[in-house]
DNA sequence: GCTCCATGATACCTCCAGGGTATGGCTCGG
DNA sequence: CCGAGCCATACCCTGGAGGTATCATGGAGC
């Protein structure tokens, strides 16, 4: 498959006519009707229902439309945006981080930056293990996230320990107190994150074994407001780490939990043994005043 | 521009050595050598460095391989979920809304209909002008919007007016109050949304004008939480929907308008004329429900 | 400082696939 | 029943993608 069987596709569902989606891209009926088939043939599904008067998207049709006009839209954004980084003679900064540390100071570390004049900043949500990867190919040149690896080219900085909270309804029983694991523990989870595994909800529900408490898993989701919302619909509670306290929403009330040490680190990873270009020294420093407010408990 | 300039671009940039990237893609390395000299020829920018020893991405490079991979990765996603679609029966029903109205009830509309297992959504974000042609044309079959427009193929349900409120930075002079516009007007505007306009940020500055209140925009923001943080960081306030009240925020409060019939509506368009599909029954069954629980103050 | 070699660029050839023209066949409206 | 409108098929032609051979270059190693 190839561009070109997109851009006509377009203009043929925009027309549903092909002859007069031909006249509008310059070119004979024959040749188009041959590409849409070719189109069809290689996706492996109908696209258009034929009549002798005219075409109709089928369903999947409609869908391949739909993400199509987003495809070509974004491949003209992205010519735009490198002639214009081209032009420039900015560097580019790449960050890493898993989607739980962009609910704290990640976005004001992100804004500082974007100001500053020089940068073309890149974020890229990635799991910790894929950060090690990306760091090493260049494609980020900073990682956040929570786990600890060992990774000779590496090194990693334990920026703070995060304690873990409880999202509860409002209402619930344990609303109001300072519940432990083991209470806890008597109603159903909503796991969560569930999909770019291992992640938090690993790391939740081994909290739960080595205590020896057994869970009821009620539901699983991918994204945190969706997990909220479940939580919200009295569906399930579900463990987070205490920078989502900052995402507040109706019927939902976070607790901090009784047991000691249920903390989850915030680790930077970067390149070992690199001298830090003039961008690293100033996320360096904006880094530092964001953890240092942070552990003060001084919130932006 | 063609999709095998982006796959070939991608292995060279990961490669960073046309000899191994061709033998990768099993073909001989001048052919490559040269597509890729047409790819940046075609964009207008150098994307490679080139060395005796090989190859080196240039900040341009940098960027457009990372989106590069977005749309290789879209795409693939895109013919999967087209196929899916193909097989099974479902029909697609179509959603295009406006930002403002996706932080009430529209997502438990979403999820209700993503549970019934002969519908796909697709959702689309897109102006209420917008939405008329979309409708028309087939891609969307129902639009929330804040806008009234004519159109003799359009039909438009008014479900609700919604009052304003002002978002204020936590410990603001008029954060506990009931203030009025004029008193507002004092305190500089972060307009949102800046972007599509006509927009909310018009029918603002319009509500202060038409009472003769001069207002001074202090920065524009795209997008809710960009403004909202803006607000925290006491650059400014903003007057936005009551629902958006349900996005709570550290740092920010809601309170409500004086001045009566500060209100936007929101209004539900459908094809004119149409006798309801299945589909489109379910959904206005759930609207309705949705809609009452609005009207009468009951959140879920 | 010289040589070697890995690597990208250039020149030229081949051939296929994308586009063109001509035409058939189907369906709907009058 | 006929014609208009539309898509599909058949066949031809040419541009450009890919192949082979070879050159140019600059860093590594002695």
């Amino acid at each position: 498959m190839e561009l070109r069987h997109l851009r006509y596709f377009c203009v043929v569902a925009e027309e549903l006519n092909l002859t007069r989606a031909a006249a509008k891209l310059h070119m004979a009926q024959p040749p188009l009707s041959r590409q849409i088939k070719h189109l069809e043939g290689e996706i492996g599904a109908e696209l258009f229902e034929r009549s002798a008067r005219g075409l109709r998207l089928t369903p999947a049709g409609q869908l391949f439309h739909e993400h199509t006009l987003q495809i070509l839209e974004k491949i003209d954004t992205t010519i735009a945006a490198t002639q214009r980084l081209a032009r420039s003679k900015r560097r580019i900064f790449g960050i890493g981080f898993v989607p739980s540390v962009f609910y704290g100071q990640l976005p004001l570390l992100v804004r500082e930056l974007r100001q500053k004049d020089n940068v073309e900043l890149m974020l890229a949500e990635l799991t910790t293990v894929q950060q090690m990867k990306a760091l090493k190919s260049g494609r980020i040149d900073m990682g956040f996230g929570r786990m600890r690896i060992d990774d000779p080219d590496v090194e990693q900085e334990n920026l703070f320990d995060e304690p873990l909270m409880a999202a509860l309804p409002e209402g619930h029983p344990l609303a109001e107190t300072k519940p432990t694991l083991a209470q806890l523990a008597e109603y159903p989870l909503v796991l969560f994150p569930a999909q770019p595994r291992p992640s938090l909800a690993d790391m939740t529900l081994g909290l739960f074994r080595r205590r020896g408490l057994k869970v009821t898993v009620a539901q699983e989701a991918n994204e945190l407001q969706t997990a909220l919302a479940l939580v919200a619909s009295e569906i399930g509670i579900t463990l987070v780490p205490e920078q989502v306290k900052r995402v507040r929403r109706d019927g939902i009330v976070y607790v901090y939990l009784a047991d000691p040490g249920l903390t989850s680190p915030v680790i930077c990873s970067r390149r070992k043994g690199e001298a830090p270009s003039p961008i690293m020294r100033e996320a360096n420093a904006i880094l530092e005043v964001l953890v240092e407010n942070r552990r003060s408990g001084r919130y932006p």
